[in-house]
DNA sequence: TTTATTGTAATGATTTATGTTACAACATGA
DNA sequence: TCATGTTGTAACATAAATCATTACAATAAA
């Protein structure tokens, strides 16, 4: 299964608030309009981010900030803000194995290191990159 | 979201036909009876890896046995055969971004290529640990 | 021919993701 | 104070994926 568009959606979000912040108040209907979904979509992400504490937002009067220096948000702050994984395990196993079975029994204890460094691997790639590199892209493009 | 359990599961399923190859003959029941899973999702997983040259499986007379070297099946081998990524992105994009802005017109063009690095650290990650390293542990606990 | 097994269709329950409507809470300017 | 725009969130809907389960034809071998 893939892993949910939250989190290209939450860097999107960010990539815009950091874009459009001094043309802009920079808005859900505004992030809504950019990412082309439903405005209740962008509040909901925009509340994880905020209780990671990587963005600001104004109740009332409106508008999204960010919260920390571009350089000093990773992907895998983003990423650990919007996807809600189960005891942050990124492989799932079959429930009771049967106990009987030497290989049932064992299971996880020859599995769970091996699973953990591939997900290691993942995460240090994912928090080598940073919204700032991001953002230098994009306005190479402009 | 995590990954499905079918990786897990197929990972303990060639444990377990590596295992008693010499003392059973190791039907889906069988491997359902260690895994605590319905025979069928055993069959359909068997059927993947099948279809990925891992396993062989005889069909009427029943049981299945390992097609290669277990030091030639990685986690890797096993991801592939078992999950179905769309395009074999691990990471899934929001569709439809809107063209008139800037930055949802490159939101791609910028995260596509770091994307793909943490893609491939986490394969690579997968594709250095074997069914042999597994199956030391394994039979090390015997 | 009987038996055990595989392959697979059909169906259902559950969960997750995503979309949508609705509205109270809130901030601000008129 | 009041009108307006916005956030936070509940409620509900839809679609897709996972996993379980029953059923049965196709197959192989005793």
């Amino acid at each position: 299964m893939q892993i949910s568009s939250r989190f290209t959606l939450a860097v999107h979000i960010i990539a815009c608030i950091d874009t459009f912040k001094d043309e802009y108040k920079v808005t859900s209907d505004f992030l809504a309009g950019s990412t082309n979904v439903n405005p209740v979509i962008i509040r909901r992400i925009l509340g994880q981010l905020k209780a990671a504490g990587l963005v600001e937002i104004t109740r009332g009067s409106g508008g999204a900030a960010i919260a920390r220096p571009l350089d000093q948000i990773s992907f895998l702050d983003i990423y650990r803000a919007v996807e809600c994984i189960e005891n942050g395990e990124l492989f799932h196993f079959h429930e009771n194995p049967n106990k009987e079975c030497p290989v049932g029994r064992n299971i996880h204890l020859v599995m769970d290191d091996r699973l953990h460094r591939v997900q290691c691997a993942m995460e240090k790639e994912l928090s080598s990159i940073t919204l700032e590199d991001v953002q230098k892209d994009i306005k190479k493009v402009l």
